[in-house]
Order: C-alpha cells, then structure tokens, then sequence
DNA sequence: TATAACCAGATCCAACCG
DNA sequence: CGGTTGGATCTGGTTATA
C-alpha cells in the first residue's frame, strides 16, 4: 500500500543539536515545577551526597540546605565555614531548633501532636527526630514535598529504605487520585477499586520491619488519615532514576506544546545514560515522566514517557488489578513459602527461565528434606526466583509464568496473543516488548472526556496494540486508528483484536515505519480530520539492561528507529499547528 | 564496594520439510 | 539428506542503589 517512496533517514543529521529547535522552542527547557515546601536546592546526585556529608557531620537538615543554597554544591569549603560559623553563633547547636521547625511542619499537616510527652534534650526523642530530618531531607532533595516525606517517615518507620519511603509516598498519592476520582462515580460499593486500598496498604505497610521503636506515630491515627494528607505533588513517580533525569511531576508545558494533536512516547527507564536526554531534547525538551508498573499490576516495570498531554484529573482504569503477586495469581498462593517474600514479580522479559533451572531448584529443596531450608538455599533459590520471575506452583516447585499470566499482569484480554499461528515463544516476545496497559491508560484517561466521540490515532510500533487495548478499556471510541507494525504476527493480532472487540472505526494497517511519507502522512490526515493522538514506543533492544550484546544506545540498529518516530509526531505537529 | 535488576541476542539441537 | 525452523538453553555487562 505504501511502497513508494523512502523517509530516506539521514542519521547524521539527526545527531546535530542544531536541528532540534522546533516550533521556536528553546532546547532543555524545564517545564516542570517541582512542589518542595522546604527550601531545597537543585536536586542532583551529587547534591544528595553533599547532603548526606554535612549530615554527617552533625548538623541540620536546614542549616546544610540554606549553606548550599547560598554558595552553590561546588563549594564545599565555602558550605563547611558557614556551617562552622551557625553553629557556634546558634545557641543550639543540637539541632533542637530545626526540630522544632521539623516538628511545627509535620503537626500543621498532620494534625497530630506525636510529641506529648516532656521528653529531656538526651532523649530517644532526639535521636528520632534527628534521624528523621536526615530521611526527609533525602526524600526532599529527590523531589518530594516536605509534608510527604514527614508523613512517610512516620508511617513507615526509620528503619524503611528510600524505596519503602517512595513507594508509600507514590501508594498513597495514587489511592488520593483514585478516591477523588471515586467520588465522582455512582455505586461506590461495588467499585473493585476500593479492595485495592486495604491490599495496598497492607503491601506498604505489613509487609515488614514492623519492630520498630517509632510507630507510635501511626499508632495514635489511622493510616487512612494521614494518606489523605499526602498531595499529588509527583504523580506516580515511583522511583529515584538516574542522575540528570527529572521526576514527573505536575507541569506547565508551553502553549505551543498545549492541546492537540497530543503525543505519547514510551521506552525503557534505565536506558544508558544521556539517552533519555536525548530524547527529551527531541520530544520539544518535555520531560520523561518515570512510573514504575508495580503500581497498577503486580510486576514492576520502569519505564520512561514523554507526552504533552494533560496530567490533571487522570483516573486508573477499572477494576484496579491486584498489585500483590499473590493476590494477582491466588492459585500459586498457597504453595508460596514464607522465606520467599516477594509481593511482586519483576519486569516481565521476553524470555522466560529454563526447565532446568527450576528442576535444580525442586532437587535442592527436596534434598534440605526440612520445612524450612537452611540460609544458603533460601538464598540461591530466591534469586533465581527473583532473576528468572518463578511463581510457586507445588511444593518446592517453581515456575516461569505462563503466557496468559503475562497477558493478564500487563492488562491484555485473556487469550489476546494465542492463535492465529503463533508460537509460545514470540507470544512471550511480544508480551515482553508491550505497554502494561494499566499504566498507560491511567496516562490516556484524560483524553476520555475531551473526546467523547472518538479519536484518531496514530500508533507506531504498535506491537500487539497496547494504545489500542488501553484507549478501548478506557471507553474512548476508535475513529480512525493507523496502525505501524512490522510484525506480521503482530499485526493480525491487533487485527483479530479489532474484530473481537467489534470496533466500527477503521484500522489501516501499515507495515514498516521508514515507509511512511510526508504524503501518506497528509492523506491521512486530510481524509480523517487530522490525527488527535500520535502514540508509540520506539524499539528499546539497543538500550535494554537485559542486552549484553548490542546496547548500542539511540543510535543502535533497532532503537534509532525513535528518530522514526520524532519525525512522524513532528511532522504531524507542523502539519496541524 | 557489593548487589540486584534488566521490553536481549547467539547458539545449539531436534523436529520438520521437500 | 541437506536445509530450514523454532524451542530451549546459554551468555554477562551496564546501571542504579544501598
């Protein structure tokens, strides 16, 4: 259908930074506004560590903030004379102040007075809450607002770890934006969604390192409560990523960026450094949002999108999966032991662990011959469990989930990659390489309501159709949907699902991106109206951490298809702008 | 510094086919 | 019998984080 002509892609020309200015666009500009009711300076690595240092060293989280804003992280000496000279001058130099300061923010939140008790100067009291600024401050340098951090560190303890603190941060913003959303629909009761919240907390909450000396906090309120005080400063974020990458957080975009047609690019968080950089400064310098899938199913998935489209008022999709493996497959859990805590699966590949790793692994349980083997075991055994994603399916039995199992976590319709000639293997393939539907969709909602009589869509690499699956769940009506795919294979299983689904709009079928020309790009155009979404995930193959033999970055064979991908959203931008 | 995780790719080998 | 196909197995480096 569209064999003449050749996008004949220069990759040269692509890597000048020159070209990148599209639409009077300045390059790297920040349209993020991070929200950090605590002064805070940039929040950079190396930022941190200073942090940390000075931490180190006695003094308060307010004092090495102030210092670095004042001279700059470079200038570590400069920071160090200030600190000197506060802390002679200051009466204080325990750091009861900052306490107070620490204490005064987290009750005008809270509401809660944890400290009624006299404690003394030497207390266990002071150590809390010193330890508590410490944390804090972290979260606050990463991003977050103060009154988060504050209520994360009271929920989950001293003792939890950066990923704990983020996650209850991310958990609770993410139940408030189901809640607000809840509010508005009709039959609360029935909504499966509020099952999630229990299981939710009960994941982030009691899951472990409940010893702790300093729950009296949560103790005195319930959990519920506090939640509702964490803002939506950082929408799903869930996770630290690397340096020089930007949390997604609530934004302004440019008014040239504002509005349709909107864009939607997806690909692998942890791609070599200065990828994402890259690609942002493409994408008109918009910003990668990071979430982490574990957020809506029950495997994680960290992965990085760009997209100009709205971020308020998003809504989960319906019903909200279970985000505990155990949960998510019942059937595995009466099988799980209770030295494997793992509640939920990690990425899911696109190949699954051999027949014999699980056999040794059912040798050497049966072998310990005890209930519960010795630490050397346990420990060999989980992380295989871990690297290899087994589920426990018998008694010491573990095993690769299924292809189906895989469907359902990303948020597919059972039995949407089986048939139609394909085997087991490209099924974990294409399952492997696919949006978690869940995550995008949450994404997409926003859509729902400013188009309420369908979309046009154009889908790049559309793979087996995740934008596709994501728009149908969400209700949102498929118009005209030009659909990019190499895969033979692939194709028709989007097209079995088009027919399934008895979809009334048209899907045009496109095989290979580099043949899509400016020609076909303006027929389509012409003839539906303009395109309203232009959604896809370049190949990641070359900047994949499961690559160890061609992690090639942007310019590698497969993932420089993105500039594929830059080039088609651009010239749809241009053409309807 | 140690550890864990990662939308993968190459190779081997058995089954299949003309 | 030679070639092809596809499933199972084997392969280890980069990166972030504690």
């Amino acid at each position: 259908m569209y064999s003449e002509g050749s996008s004949s892609r220069n990759q040269h020309d692509w890597d000048s930074d020159d070209d990148l200015e599209v639409f009077g666009m300045p390059q790297q500009t920040n349209q993020h506004t991070v929200s950090m009711e605590s002064g805070s300076a940039c929040s950079t690595a190396k930022n941190r560590n200073l942090i940390h240092h000075f931490l180190g060293m006695g003094f308060s989280v307010q004092e090495v903030i102030k210092a670095i804003e004042k001279h700059g992280e470079d200038n570590e000496e400069n920071i160090l004379e200030r600190l000197l000279t506060l802390a002679t001058t200051i009466e204080d130099p325990t750091g009861e102040a900052s306490r107070e300061q620490c204490d005064s923010a987290k009750k005008s939140v809270s509401g809660i007075d944890i400290d009624n008790d006299d404690a003394g100067p030497e207390t266990e009291e002071d150590a809390f809450t010193s330890e508590k600024d410490e944390t804090s401050s972290i979260l606050v340098n990463m991003g977050y607002s103060f009154k988060d951090a504050l209520i994360a560190v009271d929920n989950c303890g001293l003792g939890a770890d950066l990923g704990e603190l983020t996650d209850f941060i991310c958990a609770a913003q993410l139940e408030k934006e189901i809640k607000s959303h809840l509010k508005h629909r009709p039959n609360r009761k029935h909504d499966a969604s509020l099952h999630m919240h229990k299981r939710s907390r009960d994941h982030y909450y009691n899951g472990k390192r409940k010893s702790r000396m300093y729950c009296r906090a949560s103790q005195k309120k319930p959990l519920e409560m506090d939640m509702e005080e964490i803002e939506l400063s950082i929408p799903t974020n869930g996770f630290s990523i690397a340096k020089g990458i930007y949390p997604g957080v609530a934004r302004k975009l440019p008014d040239k960026l504002e509005g349709p047609p909107y864009f939607y690019y997806e690909n692998v968080a942890l791609a070599p450094i200065g990828v994402w950089k890259k690609i942002s400064n493409f994408l008109y310098g918009i910003q990668p949002e990071f979430v982490d899938s574990k957020f809506f199913c029950a495997s994680t998935r960290k992965r990085g999108y760009i997209h100009n489209l709205p971020t308020e008022n998003r809504s989960p999709l319906l019903p909200i999966q279970p985000l505990i493996v155990q949960e998510a497959l019942p059937n595995t859990r009466k099988w799980w032991p209770k030295w494997d805590q793992r509640r939920h699966l990690n990425c899911l590949l696109t190949s699954i662990g051999a027949a014999t790793v699980t056999e040794k692994i059912r040798r050497d349980l049966e072998e310990c011959g005890a209930e519960t083997p010795p630490p050397d075991v346990q420990d060999t055994v989980l992380k295989l469990c871990k690297k290899w994603n087994f589920v426990w399916v018998g008694k010491n039995k573990v095993a690769p989930l299924e292809p189906d199992e895989y469907e359902m976590l990303l948020g597919f319709p059972k039995d949407h990659t089986r048939g139609g000639g394909i085997s087991r293997t490209d099924r974990y393939k294409a399952l492997g390489n696919a949006f978690q539907v869940d995550t995008v969709a949450y994404h997409l909602s926003v859509l729902k309501d400013l188009y309420p009589n369908g979309i046009n869509v154009l889908s790049l690499f559309s793979g087996i159709g995740g934008a596709e699956v994501a728009l149908h769940r969400l209700g949102i009506k498929l118009n005209n949907v030009v659909s990019v795919e190499v895969s033979e294979v692939n194709r028709n299983i989007i097209h079995c699902w088009w027919e399934q689904t008895e979809q009334r709009g048209n899907l045009f079928e496109v095989e290979d991106v580099q043949r899509v020309t400016s020609e076909h790009i303006m027929e389509w155009i012409t003839r539906f109206g303009g395109f309203d979404l232009v959604i896809g995930g370049s190949p990641c193959n070359n900047l994949s951490g499961s690559n160890r033999v061609s992690r090639d970055g942007l310019e590698g064979e497969h993932s420089s298809l993105f500039y594929e991908y830059y080039r088609i959203v651009n010239e749809v931008m241009q053409a309807q702008r």
